[in-house]
DNA sequence: ACTGAATGGACCATTTTGGTCCTATCATCC
DNA sequence: GGATGATAGGACCAAAATGGTCCATTCAGT
């Protein structure tokens, strides 16, 4: 499951989109600029994330992207599935592309043993713990909530 | 840490090895037709192990390669390491080579926080595990043995 | 109608990867 | 001591994955 810098630029456009005053509505070209990403790419990225419903596009007069919902309401896992497709995380960590748990590589029961945990933080990631780069601080409360469900 | 294809084969190779008397010294090119691995790529990777100290090579009259050691006592991190480059666990899984320690990606502490993991699950994994197959075995062992010693 | 941006897909370029070739070097056996 | 069949090593090549552009179309508002 290595990702693609597709999954980069999403996470880094919208946290960035995260970061201005709810609603907001940025045309892509003024988020390329600001984040220094190709803008042509970016755009092909967003496509995708409008059509999974994580950002909604506004065409003629006030125009540009805004993100569908607000930014602790989205996970870092939605973004990253959005982008690299919905069974990221059944390929494997090691061979990616090649091995999944239908053709399993040599170590692929070691992936499934860090899989879940994997997945987890992801889900318990928001765009904001990324907006503000709190994605330590964001991992220890989740860590210590699971402790406690688990007691 | 994604793991390119030489160190899928090169645990191959050697769990195949691991799999003979102890001592069997093969040539390559058995190994490789063996297990249906291309030999001059193999010979390459076959190489790298020799100078880690994986592998004995044998040239002359009885020629080929011997595992250095009994299969119990090579770590399948060792053999990574060795194939990879020392650094393999530096990298991050989710943008490898663009990402490390010193240039952090967006989600580099999770991959932080789930290395200490990965790398002490291989730590734990041996070529004996890997020859028979019975990884999901002694990555239970493994983890009871750390639970005991957290206790 | 005109504008400036979103949409979509075909297409191209670069990098990474997997893999071969060729030459030299070796230790043994005849 | 030369023929043999392997390892040693690096230069080199090919294919695939990735990153990225182009272009033609659609759209909503001025």
């Amino acid at each position: 499951m290595k990702l693609s810098r597709e999954s980069e630029y999403a996470l880094d456009g919208l946290a960035y989109l995260a970061r201005r005053k709810p609603g907001t509505v940025l045309p892509l070209r003024a988020i390329a600029r600001a984040r220094g990403l190709p803008p042509v790419f970016l755009a092909k990225i967003f496509r995708r994330l409008t059509r999974a419903g994580l950002l909604t596009s506004h065409r003629g007069g006030r125009r540009g992207y805004a993100l569908a919902r607000p930014p602790q309401a989205v996970s870092v896992k939605e973004v990253v599935e959005a982008v690299e497709g919905a069974d990221v995380f059944r390929r494997c960590v090691f061979w990616s592309n090649r091995c999944s748990d239908d053709h399993p590589c040599l170590l692929h029961d070691l992936w499934k043993t860090v899989r879940p945990q994997v997945v987890e933080m992801m889900a318990s990631l928001t765009l904001e713990d990324v907006a503000r780069g709190g994605l330590e601080e964001a991992l220890r409360a989740s860590r210590s909530r699971h402790r406690a469900a688990a007691r």
